[in-house]
DNA sequence: ATGGCTTTAAAATAAAGA
């Protein structure tokens, strides 16, 4: 069973794109992030041609996360992520589906810091550590899948000057995102890659992709039932290179049945 | 680089991203 996380970067721009992604590498589940577009826009039409069920967390303009089920429509589990009440983005989606547990999740980017916006991702990267406990005592099999905005280690960035202050790599970012693997979860692509140098984005700018200079954000998190089953994980890197393409590529991770 | 592109919303610029 392939499960795939895709950050696309405006789902009404990216549709040929992500339609044609579905088709070729058939994901059993796909979670998406950035859909940037409100719930009634949703291209639901389509992505049911393609031969998924979907449920959708929107948001007018920017954020919106979605979670697809090829064959199956998922059952959802919980919208937004909870602890804290005023939070209005469309960031956390979570369902059940193919007999997995998966959340889709878009985490906040955080720049500037220091500043608000950052202050406002350590407090969400809290609150997700609590809601994956939450669901780490339910002993389902689980993924939580996404763009996570962190680069965990250095060996998962091209140049680690280039973003030495960025909110991407604070060690405040990094130890909370760490603390979730401290609780036992397994970061797929790592465990496959433990080497490093493996991208998941590419700056539009400057001939980030061109010239290969990317950093791994986007990642599959395992429970240990779930990682029990890894097969391998990879990037579906080609698809960074297409016409329009998002400027995050596809992540997936093969579980045994 | 004081964001060098890109998307969205919406009508020319501005916000947001990472």
């Amino acid at each position: 069973m392939r499960i795939a996380t895709f950050n696309i970067n405006g789902i009404k721009a990216r549709l040929p794109r992500l339609i044609e992604w579905l088709e070729e590498t058939q994901p059993d589940i796909a979670c998406l992030q950035e859909i940037k577009t409100s719930d009634d826009s949703f291209p639901i039409k389509d992505i049911e041609g393609a031969g998924y069920g979907a449920l959708w967390h929107g948001q007018k303009g920017f954020n919106g996360v979605a979670i697809l089920a090829r064959g199956e429509q998922p059952v959802e589990i919980l919208r937004g992520l909870p602890g804290e009440a005023e939070d209005e983005h469309s960031r956390y989606l979570e369902a059940d589906a193919k007999g997995v547990r998966v959340a889709s999740i878009y985490l906040p980017n955080g720049n500037p810091c220091p500043g608000p916006k950052f202050d406002y991702k350590l407090r969400w990267m809290k609150r997700l550590r609590d809601r994956a406990a939450a669901i780490w005592a339910e002993e389902v099999p689980t993924i939580l899948a996404g763009d996570y905005n962190v680069i965990p280690y250095d060996r998962d960035v091209y140049a680690t000057q280039a973003m030495q202050d960025d909110a991407l790599m604070q060690p405040e970012s990094r130890t909370a995102y760490r603390a979730m693997l401290g609780d036992g979860w397994t970061d797929a692509l790592a465990s496959i890659h433990p080497a490093g140098g493996v991208w998941t984005y590419w700056d539009y700018q400057a001939g980030a992709w061109p010239r290969n200079a990317g950093f791994r954000i986007d990642h599959l998190l395992l429970s240990p039932v779930a990682a029990d089953r890894l097969v391998t994980a990879q990037v579906d890197k080609d698809h960074r290179g297409r016409e329009k393409a998002s400027d995050h590529a596809p992540v997936w991770v093969e579980l045994r049945d």
